[in-house]
DNA sequence: TCCTTTGCGTACAGATCAGTACATAATGCC
DNA sequence: GGCATTATGTACTGATCTGTACGCAAAGGA
């Protein structure tokens, strides 16, 4: 049982999850795709519940880690940065196996608010939301907390509205409105 | 066989559907809870995905004419339907049943782009986004389009918000935010 | 070498999935 | 009333779901 082995299950699970959807993937399908058995599976995870939820904290970590990061070289102040965030986003949606926000789609298979699973989806955003607030203070807002916010409205209605649509307009519609928005709360 | 069965079949299921979700429900729940023999639902609806497709053409209706209804309702001029949009969205989310938006999580747990179900339900944002800028065109705005798509996206992100974080706030930011988008658009 | 412990694969349990076969009951027509 | 057609309820199919019981093989200690 090493605990190397244990990651890559998540990471492979993470790759089925996302483009198939937690409901319509079963842990034998899982099985046969990371190629463990079934009795190794359940050694590292009790349930699938589990499993889901480990492979929330990944993405939870991969995204914040590639958005962040992919920001800061796409732009040098925070009022830039705050813009940069929609170029980075419609680099993600072109992206070929682009299906849109993982802890969107858990929140919506998973919608009884008291459900671990969607608590965790809501906690990815609140993390997001914290990290516009920051930029947003950095950047001189003069109500920060409502800035970050209808940046991330902003943000999450791209993604979905890419998603149903199949577009990628929505990345530059929203980077458009949030220099609009970003102008008038430094103004 | 009365035409009118049907009807009620599809409306219950819409609300079993909307409360916990598509793959979640099984037929035989449906069958239950709808008090119907399984061989009459099946007389009705040959799949489940055909019933799916029927429970979002009558959601598309109802939520469609209530929007819509309600808007009219609130405001008189184009520019305050805008957004007035945002205070129906409001009051939405505080109703007890609040689930967020059905079309969504249809497309989250369809997420095939050929798939009818979420090509059914790409089309009900479409139509949300043609009626958004009928609007705008006929408040006067320069773009109607961009601007349409721009208050378009400030909806779906206030509704994904609104469930994830179980506020019914980001209906208060984002009218905030089409307030400033509209004024821009229109000077 | 023998014994114990640990890890893994297979086969299975019981529930539920979508969908159907078939018998019975209700209805329309004459 | 007698007959054909249609609607319905039950019981079932084979597949798949999550999770487990059990047998075997490899490894470690004396």
């Amino acid at each position: 049982m090493r605990p190397n082995k244990r990651d890559e299950l998540v990471r492979k699970a993470l790759q089925v999850f996302y483009r198939d959807g937690f409901h319509a993937t079963g842990m034998d399908r899982l099985v046969v795709e990371t190629g463990v058995s079934k009795t190794s599976m359940y050694k590292h995870f009790r349930t699938k519940e589990e499993l889901i939820l480990a492979v929330l904290r990944l993405r939870d970590e991969n995204f914040r880690n590639w958005f962040v990061r992919r920001i800061e070289e796409l732009a040098d102040t925070p009022a830039d940065q705050l813009l940069a965030a929609f170029d980075a986003l419609g680099e993600w949606f072109r992206e070929d196996n682009f299906r849109g926000c993982m802890f969107i789609k858990a929140g919506a298979e998973y919608q009884d608010p008291d459900h671990p699973i969607h608590v965790q989806a809501g906690e990815h955003k609140r993390l997001l939301l914290e990290y516009f607030t920051d930029l947003c203070r950095k950047a001189g807002a003069r109500d920060p907390d409502k800035l970050a916010c209808q940046l991330l409205l902003l943000k999450e209605g791209a993604i979905v509205t890419a998603v149903l649509l199949h577009s990628c307009d929505p990345a530059r519609d929203a980077k458009e409105a949030a220099q609009v928005l970003l102008q008038n709360a430094l103004a």
